[in-house]
DNA sequence: TGTACATCAGTGAACGCGCGTTCACTGATGTAC
DNA sequence: TGTACATCAGTGAACGCGCGTTCACTGATGTAC
């Protein structure tokens, strides 16, 4: 159980009137739609604060102008979603240093966790199941597609532990789901303010390794 | 990234009028208003879907009488909290089996999945990180000091394994925090839309103790 | 024994809020004749 | 070369919603005299 500001007119960012796009170039209002939704929930680490009306203003758009480019609310947050994910993707590969397999696996674990921490409000729009309209199951979709790549990347990650015999096992799959958890509970629990309690995210992945280890 | 139904007037549990308490029984509504938001929870698996208006539709009262007995909704709703973390705590004690101190700790770890599961309003409430007025820190800390004891026989359960050599180490605590993440992730991971894709609790808890053994 | 009064357990109408979304519109710009 | 017109990129007022909370009130019941 954690703080957090409630309602609160979260758009106060009131950016000056946007000039229009020139004939034909209407879709750049849609590219910075998304631009200021990321930005609004990078801002507010809540998905259900970025508001159409907050984004307008961020924008510097009258708030009808979303309707322009997307169906309606949960579409634009879909569209954030596909830019997260892919961020997210980069940003944990990148953290791969290669090398023993299991010290990569951590180091991906860590990445994990501090891009979470980093950007809470995209991290939840990911992972913290944030609500889209039950008549819309192509939008869900769309997010699970969007999501896909990372878990085969984690999968493959695993993999490449138990090939080198640095895990025990036969299926990497219960494996990556128990390591998905176990950084995403930290991060959320983190997130849901218990953060001050959490030792370092890199002692404790050190400590449950050493933990199930025989003393060297 | 999941799917929900949104809004909707969630009150539609319109109990016929509820009787006058009798004069110097007016505490008997606080305990019923308590109870009624206690199952709305349960039942709405959403802290944010137990309003006022559906607490006292569902005690067959107007929403005014809540004021009655709590300064406002954040008040309401850390009396539900203290009494979930009350039950949650007996429910993960009466899951401990006893005897070896990793099978019991495995154990606990499955009795709190099962918990969140069976009860993701009322988990979400305890550790989803529902959101209080930032003006009431002393609400903030009811909510901690209930829920402390459960931190506290999670460290036991570890320390006993320590103790045994079941599981090695010097410091309980990140262990502790690394198992709490474990069990907490794969609960919110759960809810939030992934169930689908997860193992059962038992298959993963038991792959991570495997992977990190030697093949026996 | 009767009556005025304080207390208690509520009620009911109304407030202002932010929200997603609708609808009819506007005004600049390119194009057809 | 001038002008009517279609198109495009938006605007602005307004809607209905559910929400937490306020305020003045009501009506039964116990108690003091």
């Amino acid at each position: 159980v954690g703080a957090s500001t409630k309602a609160q007119p979260v758009g106060e960012t009131v950016a000056p009137r946007r000039p229009r796009s020139p004939r034909g170039e209407g879709g750049i209002l849609r590219d910075e739609l998304v631009a200021a939704a990321t930005a609004l929930l990078d801002r507010t680490g809540d998905p259900d604060r970025v508001t159409i009306r907050g984004v307008a203003a961020e924008v510097g758009v009258a708030p009808t102008a979303l309707y322009l480019h997307f169906a309606d609310r949960d579409e634009l947050m879909v569209a954030v979603v596909e830019g997260r994910f892919a961020e997210f993707g980069r940003t944990i590969d990148a953290a791969d240093p290669g090398g023993d397999p299991l010290d990569a696996l951590v180091a991906r674990g860590v990445a994990y966790v501090e891009f979470a921490l980093a950007h809470p409000g995209h991290y939840r729009a990911l992972f913290g199941g944030f609500s889209l309209s039950e008549e819309r199951p192509d939008l869900a979709a769309r997010c699970q597609a969007a999501g896909a790549p990372a878990f085969q990347a984690l999968i493959d990650a695993v993999q490449r532990c138990l090939d080198a015999g640095r895990l025990h096992g036969r299926d990497p799959y219960p494996i990556a789901v128990a390591l998905w958890s176990m950084t995403h509970g930290y991060a959320d629990l983190a997130r849901s303010g218990c953060q001050p309690m959490l030792p370092d995210v890199r002692v404790v992945l050190k400590s449950v390794v050493a933990a199930f280890r025989p003393v060297s």
